[in-house]
RNA sequence: GCAGGUGUGGUCCAGCUGGUUAUGACUAAGGCCUUCCAAGCCUUUAACCCGGGUUCGAAUCCCGGCACCUGCACCA
């Protein structure tokens, strides 16, 4: 059903890697002591490494290369944050469950096929009404049980008492919106800008079944683009226009069709420069990290699945284990997060469309005498004055014509203006802009998918170490050999230093060749035990690319081997050479069959 | 959350018609050997998911909890 990629991945397979994982020290599961909680990880020592350098390239493209503001905000909010932002109406369920057959059901739903409209109704009123209009399970017909809300999201209380309702963010997002307007001045209060946050979601998931790709505590990666949603073109598109990806259109979600980007904007399938253009930082970014660009496509959601204020959203799926699987949303949310906000707080969240030559308008207005007003009204001058400036010039003028200049107060009562405590005077404005509400596209990463994404894609098994002479199956049944094929800039330990054998001073020179690889900001292996094979295996286990062996030789001409872990070909350099060399490798500004 | 299955050293597994010193392999650690790809030999560490019950006696039988697997439901 997943196709035949995916059925490679056997069960054997799966459970080797997950072997691997736990026994080398990348992930496993949480509070094991205490017999484990389902959908909460621990990463271990290279799993954490790992994790770190998923996220370093994470910034190189969004911060450096795309240039996005970071921020980083608590992950605790008050519970008017998610009445805004919607969490708090969308992200829970009112479930109840049939006593006898204990299937369980959305009480909304039972009740408006019902000829109820349960939009808005507490849980308990819901409950009533369940029981007045005598609604069964709708299965085997039996009797309701109480009516209970879920929400997905972990409560919890700000300081003593229960009166100040938080939650655990479910996403990053909320706050880089209620941060607008500081983010806006931070960038010279210029539009298009875009802000990052990296950090840990919570979601208390019913049955968090496919292990790391379903977690209650994750880590996310958020971006937020704020751009003028009458800018048609977006230039930094350029970059991206040419490039082609793979596509699984809503209206046609059988079949993938690759095309340049440029192309999918042009003929309406993606509907922005915009999000076109941050599919293909997605795009670049995901290849970057070592997922083949075979396993990977884009798949636009339905018009039933989009939340209705989103204009277009599409999710970068990669083939796993698990078949297709949610990496990276990304969606067009319109103005919906900032208006919301915007309304719920009372603050003003919109940015200055900047006219090209500001506009000159001249315009009436109403100017009133204080010492005609004052001794008149006394204590109620200010309200008068107030209220003659915010009428308009006409309406003023209307009413002078008429005779009587009426006004009425907030109290009730009206009181008469004479017309010598007023005058009208033109004056001309120069108007530099208008406000409006940006549109914002979010593109959303699930940072432990892409981990697991990483990891089963740089696994690999053969029958034998790379460079082994015979291909005899071996009596004994260890197993396949296990490389994890990891591109160097996502490799926890980058090299390997090993001597030869553990004598003859050559466990001295490889410690001072691994203290100047590490000097060189290398994450390296010291290992001088077992046999060479033995720890060139080790190191293939956990993705180093590289090892430097420091062998007899080195004593007499200062040259050590360096071996590729995918080829496990060698070469010779000068050990004084190496740090470098091995920095150039990792960067991949040298090729390995160029040293 | 429901139904069914499963839970034994770091990993995979045997034992589970109650009584064993709880089996084996891999891994790991130490040693011998070894001049480049998991070689060999010796040694060592290390386990019955948790809690209760039945019984003279429980890894084994029963109940509850937790976790995992399969299916259903859920996944904004």
């Amino acid at each position: 059903m997943e196709g035949a990629q995916a059925a490679e991945w056997d069960r054997r397979k799966q459970q080797e890697l997950y072997a691997l994982l736990k026994r080398r020290g990348f992930v496993w599961p949480s509070f094991e002591i205490y017999g484990g909680v389902a959908g909460f990880y621990d990463l271990g020592p290279l799993g954490s490494v790992l994790k770190d350098n998923i996220e370093s390239a994470w910034k190189r493209t969004f911060l450096v290369e795309e240039g996005f503001m970071q921020v980083d905000c608590p992950s605790i909010s008050p519970e008017t944050v998610f009445r805004s932002s919607g969490h708090l109406e969308k992200f829970s369920d009112i479930m109840t469950r049939c006593v006898s057959c204990s299937a369980p059901f959305r009480a909304d739903h039972l009740l408006s096929d019902a000829g109820i409209d349960a939009v808005d109704l507490t849980a308990e009123v819901m409950g009533t009404y369940l029981t007045e209009k005598d609604v069964r399970c709708p299965s085997c017909g039996g009797t309701l049980g109480p009516v209970e809300e879920f929400n997905l999201m972990f409560k919890t209380h700000i300081g003593p008492g229960t009166d100040r309702p938080a939650y655990l963010r479910p996403e990053t997002a909320q706050s880089i919106f209620m941060d607008f307007s500081m983010l806006y001045r931070s960038n010279r209060e210029r539009v298009p800008f875009g802000v990052a946050q990296l950090g840990k979601g919570y979601r208390n998931e019913i049955s968090p079944r496919q292990g790391l790709l379903r977690q209650r505590e994750f880590h996310m990666a958020e971006g937020e683009f704020f751009f003028d949603p009458l800018e048609r073109t977006f230039p930094p598109f350029s970059t991206n226009r040419d490039r082609s990806v793979p596509l699984l259109m809503a209206s046609d979600p059988e079949r993938t069709v690759e095309m340049p980007l440029g192309r999918a904007v042009e003929d309406g399938i993606i509907c922005s420069e915009v999000l076109a253009h941050f599919m293909g930082v997605t795009h670049r970014f995901v290849l970057s990290i070592g997922i083949p660009r075979a396993a990977m496509r884009f798949r636009q959601h339905g018009r039933k699945e989009m939340a209705h204020y989103a204009n277009d959203c599409w999710d970068l799926e990669v083939l796993t284990s698990s078949g297709w699987v949610e990496m990276v949303g990304i969606a067009d949310r319109s103005a919906y997060d900032l208006s919301q906000h915007a309304r719920g707080s009372g603050c003003d969240l919109t940015a200055l469309r900047r006219f090209t030559t500001p506009r000159t308008k001249e315009a009436v207005k109403v100017r009133t005498d204080k010492k005609v007003l004052g001794p008149l009204f006394k204590a109620r001058a200010k309200e008068v004055d107030e209220l003659l400036c915010g009428t308009g010039s006409a309406e003023l003028e209307r009413m002078r014509s008429s005779g009587t200049i009426q006004l009425v107060l907030k109290d009730g009562s009206s009181v008469n203006v004479p017309a010598s405590a007023f005058s009208f005077e033109t004056v001309t404005e120069t108007v530099q802009g208008e406000r409006y509400t940006p549109h914002v596209v979010e593109p959303s990463f699930g940072i432990d998918r892409l981990m697991v994404a990483v990891l089963e894609h740089s696994y690999v098994e053969t029958a034998s170490s790379p460079m082994k002479e015979s291909d005899k199956d071996e009596d004994g049944d260890g197993g396949p050999y296990r490389v994890m094929r990891f591109l160097p800039s996502v490799a926890p330990i980058k090299c390997g230093v090993f001597p030869l054998l553990p004598k003859d001073n050559l466990p001295e020179l490889a410690l001072k060749l691994s203290s100047e690889l590490r000097s060189a900001g290398l994450a390296v292996h010291y290992d001088p035990s077992g046999s060479i094979g033995r720890r060139y295996a080790r190191m293939d286990e956990v993705g180093t690319p590289f090892a430097l062996t420091v062998d007899h030789r080195t004593l007499e001409d200062g040259t050590v081997t360096i071996r590729d872990r995918d080829t496990g070909e060698q070469r010779r350099l000068r050990s004084s050479d190496a740090a470098r060399k091995v920095l150039d490798l990792v960067q991949c500004s040298t090729a390995f069959s160029d040293l």
